[in-house]
DNA sequence: ATCTATTCATAAAC
DNA sequence: TGTTTATGAATAGAT
């Protein structure tokens, strides 16, 4: 229908392909109303066009769930949202148990539960695991600990560097305001800092750090 | 288009109103057909007719579920049949979160991902942590290994006894089958470890049970 | 968008 | 239901 017949194949042509579209889709909404007044029909007509926009028709007084409720009853199928549900469950089950098995492993690893152990091979297993993660997290410590020594050492060294050209500032000028030499002094010590992550600068804050190490 | 026009309304004659149900559901189907193969489109269409009879069409290679999931995405309606879902994948969410957290704690315990660890404070209650799971595991183990020695120590007076107890029969019953009287001995051992817990009983499929621990 | 020559869908009748 | 047929609708291509 139209000025010359068409074969029912992909338009090639994008911009005709998008007005036959449009002149369609126009066409089927129509029809999907009428028969839904005609004959008392419940329609629902979702259509997405490659563009990716979408347009719907559902009749009227009915929702489109409803409209699937009921035909998920009549066919009988599964349903094909409950598949999906399905999937969630499964996934939840798969998650808790990876969950349950870590838990216990966590708690294990922690000396809880090891009443429930009656395995002699798994105890050493459990023992080696834990010597492995200590002595690992001891090394860590060691590498911070000398770290921690290091920075402290060219702190050191950075602040009687200062406080010499500071002295010689002060007898080089005479009576210059104490309070700008002060700010210089901060902002170094400051860009310094800037250059390490946080945890490796002296941290007067845990004044504690080296007892505990 | 027909034989006469005519008014878009609800057609009395209930077995007209079937048939042109039936020829129209067709028409709009090939309709569906159409546009989803010249336009590329994706169709869905669902039509339930006053006898309670449900068709569809839906474009190839789509499944409806995944249209009508487009379509909400699109719509921003709420998702009726998806409150169930949302309190699933909320669910799912939670879980997997813990499941992380439970996974990097692991990790840690285990000395691995340590390098990330720029606390020194967490560093020492890691290390606190495997001192603690280490000496439990300790604990255990030096349970197990008195278990297994006092379990070895009943089963040598018990085997003690029984031989003399044997020595004496043959001696009173003189040339009574040997068979029979190792037979006896076997069945009573088996008696005695079917009381105690697998891990506690005497293992001679380990032999290194003993210098592990 | 709008127009128009065509093809298509379909109402009515069987 | 399926077929036929006269007719109104839908629409392809052009503007």
């Amino acid at each position: 229908m139209g000025r010359g017949k068409i074969e029912i194949k992909r338009i090639e042509n994008s911009s005709n392909r998008q007005v036959t579209y449009s002149k369609r889709r126009n066409g089927i909404i129509k029809k999907a109303k009428e028969i839904s007044v005609l004959c008392d029909a419940k329609v629902s007509l979702v259509i997405l066009g490659s563009s990716g926009k979408m347009h719907e028709y559902c009749s009227p007084s009915t929702s489109l769930v409803d409209l699937l409720e009921d035909y998920h009853k009549q066919s009988g199928k599964i349903r094909l949202w409950d598949a999906k549900h399905e999937n969630l469950s499964n996934e939840i089950d798969r998650i808790k148990k990876e969950n349950d098995n870590m838990q216990i492993e966590l708690r294990h690893l922690k000396g809880e539960d090891i009443s429930s152990m009656n395995d002699a091979k798994e105890l050493v297993l459990l023992e080696e695991a834990l010597e492995n993660g200590l002595s690992s997290i001891r090394e860590r410590k060691m590498d911070f600990l000398k770290m921690a020594k290091k920075n402290e050492k060219i702190l050191e060294e950075e602040n009687k560097h200062l406080n010499l050209i500071l002295h010689q500032q002060e007898i080089a000028m005479g009576t210059i305001s104490r309070d700008v030499a002060d700010d210089y002094e901060q902002r170094v010590i400051r860009d310094y800092n800037s250059q390490m992550p946080f945890a490796f600068r002296v941290q007067p804050i845990q004044p504690n750090l080296q007892e505990r190490m």
